[in-house]
DNA sequence: TTGAAAGCGATACCAT
DNA sequence: ATGGTATCGCTTTCAA
């Protein structure tokens, strides 16, 4: 087999920019060699070729339509022979359903959201859905990066950045269709949205916290204005208050990274007067802990406590085996995927908020005790 | 604005079943509430309301087409006003281009897929190209899983996924279209590839490990049958052997995960004879390193040097520091997209081996000295 | 440069 | 249950 080995780097490349006009998706990339080749064969050659109709194809091909048994049988047997297959683009312009979702997503690096990516791509691919990604980066125009969202006339939009976004950001790209916000909402719940019971989690482990006998405790903001932050910090801190104990620091690490965890943990060791701390979510709790240890040279738990959010699989690594708020991934996603495949969130319904309870995970880093390696 | 708050959790669903036949997409989920609804207005209206044919309109917003200034400006101006834009899936039907690339993946529990599907389909957006995600299991079917890739027509098929895709797997769901596997190849090089150099990055990685004195090295595989390993596995065990160093262990994690590398890092540990390990990637090396550390008690880099392979953010926490050999992701990600956008990988042409230059990043566990924290 | 008209490949309504 | 046929919205000859 002919083969090229071709080594060397290659500069950064924007191969091709748009010829400018406005944030549109432009479809001809001007290519001349990649003119349409001819795939497969269509349902009328299949239709012409078994001496049937082409409605009996596409009878054939749908469940549920009136055909016979035999019929169908017939023109699928052919049809593998000759191995075809319904062009799905057809399909999609006839019936105005692309049966895909488009995820718009901007925080790879924060492990929740690939493991959310991954579970809930497999459930929508579960019902015949697929997903196109849309990555965002809080750059300057957000209407051309999601300019082909709309183009691509998806079935519905799953909005999984909690930053990225603005409101009206959000409004613009989902307007008239169907379009569900997950582990994120709007402060008037005008999009449908599925989220874990954030206040719930943290008053939880401010329980918690008191529980183990903790009485000054700090909290750890990822982006203040998030809305999972929002809640999570006014939940905390209220209970906090509830229980008459000390909120000796509360501070936002600007993003919600090991970094900024790592930063926070450090001044809160710093000032010394905290024995607990609940970081928005894990990845700053996992940040704050290595500050704390290996920085800060202070016991977890036994001089601080710390707690996250989420439950990220790092989380019960042997070094961390942090205490945290599981999110009940599974169900977000089946209930995101069922909101999508019962049609409850067409533009046209009332917007809905779904709030799936978590579970406290304990873990060493709040309970002591050593924690548990592989077996 | 209505709204109803939704609580309690949702079994684990599949909502609707494929009914049997065969591995295609069922294009009907058969629900009667979702029939299309009219969006937007269609190019043939606007160009009724312009006074122009339907041809000017389609020529507006093609970029090269003759077409003179005044009419396309005015076309646009009317378009942006009445809020047109135009269909992709139309254009998609009659181009039979769809100017989209599917994406395979399988393992978003390695942060470096994360890492370089958020790259790749950043890069794929900026030539106008949109990403649709295949996510596969090591389930039984993977046909089933992909029957979706053939049927979109997608234009290209990157595969990233090292594990799940047997060779004859690949060639059917990449039969007869353009594709490119990333960091994995065939053997016989029979579809087109963009690798890191593994041997070289391997090889460096022996000559540094010598370099610092070590002399008792062990190789710890991921996946051992898979491209990426075999490759970094026997070049390194060569150089090992060109140098006079002993190979003193070689095993394989049976995943390329954290909890992997642990568990290799343990039995390393426990035999007692091993200056330096290379870990076939940086999340094995990471759970090897804890291992090292808080299980058996040794001192890294004093006792055992650690280097990792692929550079993942991980790696350069204080706590980490790992060496490693850094990919180069956005090499590898331009050099993909501008195959695909140059219409280098179509199903007629040779397929092309891509080998681009790494680079090794010497850091704390390898040459002691202090782990350098977060300023 | 512009407009008219024939596809692209399914779906779905309407007869039969 | 089957077949005929008019869409779906855009692209692309082909003339003018």
């Amino acid at each position: 087999m002919l083969q090229a080995i071709v080594g060397g780097s290659c500069g950064a490349g924007r191969p091709s920019e748009n010829i400018g006009e406005r944030p549109e998706v432009i479809l001809d990339q001007g290519n001349p060699a990649r003119t349409g080749k001819r795939r497969s064969i269509t349902g009328r050659q299949l239709a012409r070729l078994v001496g049937v109709s082409q409605s009996a194809v596409s009878r054939a091909f749908t469940p549920g339509s009136s055909i016979s048994a035999e019929m169908r049988e017939l023109i699928l047997k052919t049809a593998r022979e000759l191995n075809y297959h319904p062009n799905a683009i057809a399909s999609m312009l006839s019936r105005s359903r692309t049966n895909i979702v488009g995820i718009v997503v901007s925080e790879m690096q924060n492990p929740f959201y690939p493991l959310i990516i991954e579970r809930l791509s497999r459930a929508l691919q579960q019902v015949g859905l697929q997903s196109l990604m849309f990555n965002v980066t809080r750059s300057s125009s957000f209407e051309q990066q999601l300019a082909a969202l709309r183009q691509y006339n998806v079935d519905a939009v799953i909005v999984l950045s909690a930053t990225a976004l603005s409101g009206p950001a959000l409004h613009w790209a989902t307007e008239n269709r169907a379009a569900i916000l997950v582990n994120r909402n709007l402060p008037d719940n005008s999009i449908t949205s599925v989220c874990c019971d954030n206040a719930s989690g943290a008053r939880e482990i401010a329980d918690h916290l008191y529980a183990i006998g903790r009485r000054r405790v700090a909290y750890v903001a990822g982006l203040a204005h998030t809305s999972t932050n929002l809640e999570r910090q006014s939940s905390f801190i209220t209970r906090v208050a509830e229980l008459g104990m000390t909120l000796t620091m509360q501070l936002s690490g600007g993003e919600y990274s090991y970094e900024a965890g790592y930063r926070a943990a450090r001044q809160i060791a710093a000032k010394g007067d905290t024995d607990g701390i609940f970081f928005a979510n894990d990845i700053l709790a996992i940040g704050g802990m290595d500050a704390l240890r290996d920085e800060a040279g202070l016991s977890v738990p036994d001089d601080i406590a710390v707690v996250g959010f989420d439950d990220i699989a790092m989380g019960s690594w042997p070094r961390y085996s942090l205490t945290t708020y599981r999110q009940p991934v599974d169900d977000l996603v089946d209930r995101t995927v069922r909101l999508i495949a019962d049609g409850d969130v067409e533009p046209g319904k009332p917007p809905i908020a779904v709030r799936l309870p978590g579970s406290l995970i304990k873990r060493a880093s709040s309970m002591g005790g050593a924690s548990v390696a592989f077996a």
